[in-house]
DNA sequence: CACTGGCTATAACGGCCGTCATAGTCTAGC
DNA sequence: GCTAGACTATGACGGCCGTTATAGCCAGTG
């Protein structure tokens, strides 16, 4: 059984995701990931050297590969039905989490980085947006968009659905996410109809 | 010149308002929202002496009411004019800061709260979007458009704002914004044809 | 003048943080 | 059996956190 369950790193990755999307980065302990993942504290700086910011652009590589995976796959049945299956995902785990949880790449996204360089994270979080929106672009191109259309289109979405899930976190509801749907379903329709 | 200065609590306010929407609330600490404004830590706690949760309480407000002028003042010129200028405000925000700074709303709004009850900063988060959000709703509807369409457009609205400012800030570019303006703008022109 | 109340200054409290070092344990291959 | 290397266990380091306490300053009022 050794693939039947995760092992120690991918505990400490996919907790450290869900982690960050609740908190936030900087309020994301490596002692609280590693305890969250049953794994002692010297296990994370074994597993990664380079410490929480290496911890940290795992995480958001994974959520953004987690998520690219869903949409690839819901995309071969058109573009309505992935941002369906996109937004179901994140009402899934806002709604599970009772309003506690969201988006991890939108959380790293939104922290400050420091004076000198871009951290890896922030960068990896840059690469997973750009990455969710030309899966989505494409799908839009090859059901009759125009390009320059589908690409803003695909940007609207990510940001929207990002933005909308932030909203229901607020506002402790999922009514936001019904609104977007709405308003998004009829704008592919729109666009793709040519 | 008692009014020309802010006081020196203003300052606090908005200067915490300020270092949250670059590092998140976790991240930001009273200690230095009080070397931000000039303030002693002392005096941070004679003014809010709830501590932490009602200076958060109050920035969020703060910012909130910032924006529902801009956006109330602007609104009168159309539903179009307002989204420009919604769109403008945080386009100046985020470029400025060299994509530092962004929305502190958002910020507080995806920090997990507590395990008991809804902390007064995320309830304030709250309403600050609701109200962005009827400002819009209620432009819309005096320009043609129908309740539902309006009430769902307005939540589309903000919602893929304040996530475009989050993407503009992990990729390093406000060219995301310029896509959603010019999508929010294509539908609110259609909303308000009929 | 005294004095009161808003504001400041300073230090302390326990607690968690990221990171590192070191020694111990286990397991796979020889 | 034995050794190497992957992993664990434990504790320490300096540093910042939210919050509180206490004493001092300094305007304005009587």
């Amino acid at each position: 059984m050794t693939e039947s369950s995760p092992t120690a790193r991918e505990r400490i990755v996919a907790g450290a995701a869900d982690m960050i999307s609740r908190r936030g980065l900087n309020a994301t302990s490596i002692r609280e990931t590693a305890k969250h993942a049953r794994a002692p504290l010297g296990s994370t700086y074994h597993y990664f050297p380079d410490g929480k910011q290496q911890l940290a652009t795992e995480a958001v590589r994974y959520t953004g590969e987690w998520v690219a995976r869903s949409l690839r796959k819901e995309l071969e049945a058109g573009p309505v039905a992935g941002l369906q299956a996109f937004l179901a995902l994140w009402r899934g785990i806002v709604v599970d989490s009772d309003f506690r949880a969201g988006c991890p790449v939108l959380a790293v996204s939104i922290e400050e980085p420091p004076t000198d360089e871009t951290p890896t994270a922030l960068a990896a979080a840059a690469e997973v947006f750009a990455k969710w929106e030309s899966l989505l672009a494409d799908s839009l191109c090859e059901h009759g968009a125009e390009p320059q259309q589908a690409a803003q289109l695909a940007t609207l979405i990510v940001a929207a659905v990002e933005g909308t899930v932030a909203m229901c976190r607020a506002q402790r509801s999922a009514q936001p996410l019904d609104h977007t749907a709405e308003q998004l379903q009829a704008l592919i329709l729109a666009a793709t109809k040519t």
